[in-house]
Formats: structure tokens, sequence, C-alpha cells
DNA sequence: AAGGGTGCGGGAACCGCTTACCCTTAGGCG
DNA sequence: CGCCTAAGGGTAAGCGGTTCCCGCACCCTT
């Protein structure tokens, strides 16, 4: 532990006063240092491997350049690919990222929402759907309004949360035009893996879908919705569980691009052709999977960009209305569900 | 920007001294506050909603709770399954995660280092594969060891570097037993999407795969390792390149999963039946992609362990000498590379 | 009963930086 | 040629904590 060189040493060692040696290293405003004294701050700097304090920088300033961002699980390409968007938004802006995942634990996020706080990081970033939980989310609300209130700002991706400014996505009516395309392709006898009860995304997807059906009036009874987890395994498990109801069924739904990949294996370990015998579709389109075979149906997300998004919201405006801005999804056709003959 | 509500504020209201309320907030080491006292802190913190303020403490303390992670693209699943072991197992420890993409452009991590050295980062991890660049690694090791002499630790996660602890996977010997494996299947005329020259991640993984291959008797010629692009695209292209120059191969090496399936998609544009006409092999097995069908044959890497194995180490010894952890991968056959007939 | 611990509050000195404020110097202007 | 102003350097006051050290009770020994 060599190095503990401070701003003083820089100072003296070019023979100038601390607040000179600041003033040259960061070029405060309104103030300027004579070129050739600060041409010597920044060698003696250089010389002594000077490497500025964050912490007592933004002790000092009373501000950091940190921006949080909670997810539920990073290993999901979902929020990688959001994670994506916002490091390279936050690298262009010069702020650093502070990554929390949840593990999708219930409360995690209301933790984690604090932890920031203390960091004093300059916005906060919440991925991802919660559960119809009005307890936890009431909690959560309150947090973030703690945080607003010490001067921090929120934006929400994903899912709109009262009060705090949102990139919404728009689930119902993407999934909505995409139960139009199927019925289009000639699909008459659909199923849907419909996610975990109350988990509010998975639910505006499935009504929107099944809504959307009746409309058109091929309505999806209700022996054909089967409740699942939000995950591959979940898709999985419940393609084996619909299968297993025997129930004549000639388009799957999935509810997330994940599942439908753990539906299609199911189907497959069963039997059936996906694309042939039973077509399946999913909702997301996850850049990881653009390649399965068959090409997977899906509505496609611009999910990089939601970070970048997010952040230009976020550090928009301290103004007290919080702004929503919807992003819809677009059905994209692969062979998973090829036209109905 | 209603509260900035201090530990002075919170002292005050409870009626003790600063250093009371500092000793009955965290508990400090060896000194105690008497229960009555303790409590009648916490509830005026609770009452004024304190939040402490992570910067001052880290000031105060001369350390943070904060560890670097660096990354080239947090969307490729190879990373973000080494951070999600990152960080679940940071959370374990109390720590938060400050996370850094490089976007592949070099020289980056070396600015992330200096970044993370300001913030006073507990530890640093550097994940993913380098370039054959001696004045870059050069760089870079002079960066980590101003960081590491101003007191941080550092681990590297996959590659190793001279002087740096590391876990290291042991690319070659996978490639070989994946070598091994595909000639006891039979197969006699292999190809090698190479990966770009000059990384030494792809080098090591064909090196190891071509050198076993040739030591078996069944040597790879040149015309049959195809440079790339170590992504999806550079699997693709990599393939359509090598399906173009008909030279007649039975099996297909692709140095990671990702590309491995870029080049089943260009196997199936150019009309090929993969795991039939021709068999794919990778490397990694990516979870995301564990469904792809045929199956895909490739080399397991813990990478969900990686993490937490990382920051353990890191955290371990400020021990001078650098340890050096190996991981091996394990040969998974799957559909992709069926026997030879 | 006196001396020595021990437990526990409090005062105050930092931690490393930014910035308000003061002061000197030099140049512009009438 | 003197006065006013602008430029730029320095001094010192924080920013919000932690922790060293001092001092006061109170308890235990012998």
């Amino acid at each position: 532990m060599a190095g503990p060189v401070t701003l003083s040493d820089v100072a003296r060692e070019a023979g100038v006063s601390l607040a000179t040696a600041s003033r040259a290293i960061n070029g405060s405003a309104n103030r300027t240092v004579r070129p050739e004294l600060r041409e010597r701050v920044l060698a003696a700097a250089a010389r002594l491997h000077y490497s500025p304090d964050a912490n007592a920088q933004a002790m000092a300033r009373g501000r950091t350049s940190t921006i949080g961002l909670i997810v539920h699980d990073i290993a999901d390409p979902y929020f990688s690919s959001i994670a994506a968007g916002v490091t390279a938004a936050a690298d262009e802006l010069g702020l650093v990222v502070t990554l929390a995942t949840t593990q999708h634990q219930r409360g995690r996020e209301q933790q984690f929402v604090e932890i920031l706080q203390s960091q004093r990081a300059r916005a906060i970033l919440i991925a991802g759907g919660r559960y119809d939980d009005p307890e936890g989310t009431a909690a959560l609300t309150e947090s973030l309004a703690g945080y607003v209130a010490s001067g921090g700002s929120v934006a929400l991706i994903g899912q709109a949360l009262e009060g705090f400014s949102t990139i919404a996505i728009n689930n119902r009516s993407g999934a909505a035009a995409l139960a139009r395309s199927m019925h289009g392709l000639g699909y008459r006898r659909a199923a849907v893996l419909a996610g975990p009860e109350g988990h509010i995304t998975a639910r505006d997807r499935r009504e929107g879908f099944v809504q959307t059906l009746a409309d058109l009036g091929t309505p999806v009874p209700d022996a054909h919705i089967v409740d699942c987890a939000f995950t591959r395994d979940g898709g999985y498990e419940g393609m084996r569980e619909l299968l297993g109801r025997d129930t004549d069924v000639d388009l799957v739904f999935a509810v997330n691009d994940v599942m439908a990949v753990g539906a299609m294996a199911a189907a497959r370990d069963a039997g059936r052709e996906v694309g042939v015998d039973l077509a399946v579709a999913g909702f997301d389109d996850i850049v990881t999977l653009r390649d399965v075979s068959p090409g997977l149906t899906t509505v496609r997300l611009p999910l990089d960009e939601l970070g970048a998004k997010a952040i230009e919201l976020a550090l928009a405006g301290p103004g007290p209305e919080a702004t929503v801005v919807d992003v819809d999804g677009e059905v994209v056709v692969r062979a998973s569900t090829p036209p109905r003959a």
C-alpha cells in the first residue's frame, strides 16, 4: 500500500497551492489557471501517478457520477441486452454504472434503492416486471420517493410505476398484434404459456393475446392457458403439461422468448415437430436466440435502445411530472409459425 | 431536494454526540453503546429517514465496498453469466458491483482500471480474452500494478496476465479433450472457425484442437482454418467462407458457442443439415443456447462459478504472489456431432 | 477504603477534495 | 499618472462521516 498520493502532494510537487492544483486538474468553471502553471501541475500529477479520489470529489461537489441499474437477473438475455444499452450510454456521458441483481427475490429492489441512495447515485434505473403486489409496490414507491426527495432521478424500464418516469413496453398491444398475425396465418386453436400468476408483464401479454383472439372469434379456452415460471424451465414444464392435457392445439404462445425455447425443447422431446406439427411464438426477440431452428416467431423489442432512452429520461428533467414513453413491439414472423394450410 | 439529513441531525434528534450516533448506527468495532441509547439513535435515524452517505464513509474509513467488473460486452451471454456470478457473490458479501464494458475497444480496460482506482474500488475483476498485443498488455499491466500498489486487489477471469491472480480457463486442454472426443466419434476431416488473429483465447482453443488432431494422425489442413470475428456473425461468415472453399469437411469446430450457432445458421442457409451432413462443435456451453437444435456439442465451462471464485481470489490474499487457479472444461457431446458411420 | 480497571460518552482531528472569498498584480482608461 | 477592474493565486471553510483520545462513573480487588 505504497501510493496514497493526494492532491496536496501534487500541489507541493508542482510548487503551487492546493486550490490551484485542483483548478488545473479539473478545469473548474469560471476560473482559469495560467497555462504554464497548469502544465506544471499536470506534469507533477503524472510524475506522481496521481489518481483523484472520486469519493472525496463526490463529497466536495455534492454529487456523484454513478448511476444505478437494478435488474432481476443479468444472465437473462433480456436484462443483459438492456444493461448493454445502459452501460454504453452511461459511458458516453462519463457516468459509471452500478449493477444490482435481485435474483427475482421480492423486496430486493427496495433494498437496492436504499443502497444506491447511500451511494448518492445520480439516477436509478429499474428494469423488469413486477408482481401484482400492492404492499411491495407501495414500499418500493416509498423508497423511490425518498430517493427522489433527496435529489435523485428515477426511470423505470419495461413496466410503469405510478409517479415515476418510465420507458414503458407496450406488452398488451404487442401481444395483440401477434395474435392478429397468427389469426391471419390461419391458427384457430391457440394456447398460452402464461408465466407466473400475478406477474404484470406476463399478464399483460397473455391478456392482449387472449383478448384479441376472442375478439376475432377464436377464443382461447381456459384449459389452454398454463401458468408457469417466467424462465426457460418454466416454458419447458408448461409445454409438457399442456401436451399432457391432450387438448388439440395448433399454436402455443409463450409470453417470452426464453420460455418459448424451453417450450420448443419440450415439444421436441414429446415427439412433436415445431413449425410442422405445432407452431410456437414468443416475445422479446432475444438476439442470442435468433438462430434457433426453426426460427422463432416473436415480438421484437428494441432492448438495446431502452437503456439509453432510460438514462436520457432520468437525467432529463427533475420535472415533477413523470414522463411515460411508450415503446411498441413489432411482430416478426419466422418459421416456427408457418401459414396454416 | 428536501432531505439531506446527516448524522449530526440524527445525533441532535437523539440527544447524543456525533460519535455516539456513529457508533450506534454501525456498531463500530470494540466499542459498544448502551442498548438504550442505541435504540434512541436508531429510532431517531428511522424517524428522520437517515441514509448514510457512502462516499463520506468511504472517505473516513479509507475503503469502499465497491468491486469493479470489466467485461467486453455484457450482452454476450459468456460475460453475462460471469457477471451474474459476480453480482451474486458480491451481494453475499455486502459489496456493490460497478460494471464497465469495453465494447471490444482496445485500451478501454486500462481506462476503466483508472476510473475504478479513482472510485477506490476494493477489487477489480477483468473478464475476457485479450489480444496478443505486447504494448497494450504492458500498459494494462502497469495500470493494474499502480492500482495494486495503492492498495487494491485484482483478479482476472479467463485469461491469465503475468503477475496477477487469475481464474484461468484451460482453453487448450478443453479443446484438446474435444478433439479427442471427436476423433473417437470417427471424424477425420475437421475444420476450425478460429476467431480473430491475435486473440489469445481463440488461439489457445484452436491450437489445442489442431495439435491434438495432428497427434492423432488426422491433421487439420491450413485451408480448413478460417479466421473470423469472435461473434455470431463471425461464425456465420466464417462458415460461409469455409463452405465456399468446397473442401470436404465433416466437422467444424467454432471456438465459441455463439460463433457455432452462427455457423450452424450459415450451414442451414447453404442447404447443409447440421448433425447429418455436417457436424458442428462449440466451446463454453452457454446456457441460453442449450436448447438449439440439434443440440450443440461443446466444452462446458462453469461460468457462473467463476465470478464467485474470482471475488474470493481477489479478496483473499494481498499476498504478493499471484495465484492462478485452473478451471477445466468438460466435453459435452450432443446431437450436432453424432458418431460417424 | 484506596487504587486500578473497565465501560461508555463526548470533543475534535482528520479523510481528500472543491470553492467562496480575499489579496496581489497588471493592464485599461480618462 | 492615478483609479478601477479583471485575472489568477492562495487561505481556509466546509462536505459527512469515523475514530483517537480524554474523562467520568462505577465496580472489583486486597
